[in-house]
DNA sequence: TGTACATCAGTGAACGCGCGTTCACTGATGTAC
DNA sequence: TGTACATCAGTGAACGCGCGTTCACTGATGTAC
């Protein structure tokens, strides 16, 4: 039964919007086409009336929750020590233990690291925006200093994060996290 | 054709270090046993003759590879400027370009987050060789603090060689590795 | 040491299964007059 | 505005394919006497 333009371009939304829970969740190759649609409430069999291929959606669902994780966690609500509040939550716990919601370059980055250009230019943009942010927060006379150590800041939190999602020991995930914050916010 | 117990230990190893290359290389859901034995120089079929399960050649290559990377990037060779050297060669263009002779951490740190436990094990005891060895490099008078800054500058070492990586600006993945050089080495 | 037999490493075909993708079909939406 | 028809979102079955796993078979190795 057709829908009205409307309703599909939602329905496309949402198929987008699942796609980008379930990469981060179960993993690019870990997520069938068929999971995708369910999540979405849908049938396997529609998914190519919006997307050409798994690719696109991976690409689009990429890109989405670039845009979701960084308004997440560097949105301008709290204007306030900036960077300190930032990295706490990106660094904390609930991040670390909900992968579905969080920072899409920890929870796929091994897996983007292989994946088409198209799919890598998403990832580039999202890293820069965190870089771009980390930046402007943190040293405002010296911009070009401040770019420099950005690089390593967002490298830190992304390395950190998905450290503390491997490591078994959950004391030692906790330090990894802790100690990361304080030496990113302390510096 | 029945072969000697020498001759299929060998075979043994034989699997597990193209094992440890191709997971390195192509992901873990993105190589199929059928890669493994080819790279070995067999066919699939005798894959069953050394391991239970796909997942038990995931921990054990996970194990070889851990151990060959630590070998590769940490040995004692160079007694000199011990931290420099080793940061500057895990944060090189060319550990960059060769996931699959590098850090499992890093190429498969976002699969091995959603591994099972032993896997996941298995990593942690990577990434805990890793820090103590930079722990023992850094500083030698105050051991725990040395532990808990190496906690960050492995996050960091990870973090960045991934990205490095994923970014499609070749200058940009050079500024990666290089900043975060500089930052671990110059502070 | 020599012989007879059990073991088992490796081959190659086969298993069921889920993957990405395609397709005939349905029926409401959109459009042309 | 009303009617006739084309469009197409979504369904559910089907496609070929490669996956992890199993198995009958081969023939050299290992072992028991």
């Amino acid at each position: 039964m057709r829908r009205s333009k409307r309703e599909a371009a939602e329905t496309r939304q949402r198929i987008v919007k699942a796609a980008a829970a379930k990469f981060r969740q179960n993993g690019i190759d870990g997520t069938g086409l068929s999971d995708l649609m369910a999540a979405a409430g849908l049938t396997h069999g529609g998914f190519y009336r919006h997307f050409d291929s798994k690719d696109q959606i991976v690409e689009e669902a990429c890109a989405a929750a670039s845009v979701s994780a960084v308004a997440t966690f560097f949105s301008n609500k709290s204007p306030q020590n900036g960077l300190r509040a930032r990295v706490a939550k990106y660094l904390s716990a609930a991040h670390r233990d909900d992968p579905s919601a969080g920072c899409p370059l920890v929870a796929l980055g091994s897996e983007i690291a292989r994946s088409d250009e198209k799919t890598r230019a998403v990832a580039t943009r999202a890293f820069l925006d965190l870089v771009d942010i980390i930046a402007a927060e943190s040293g405002r006379n010296r911009p070009d200093a401040a770019r420099r150590r950005a690089l390593v800041v967002a490298s830190t939190m992304i390395g950190a994060l998905m450290m503390s999602r491997i490591v078994t020991d959950p004391q030692l995930s906790d330090s990894i996290l802790r100690q990361s914050q304080k030496h990113l916010t302390d510096g």
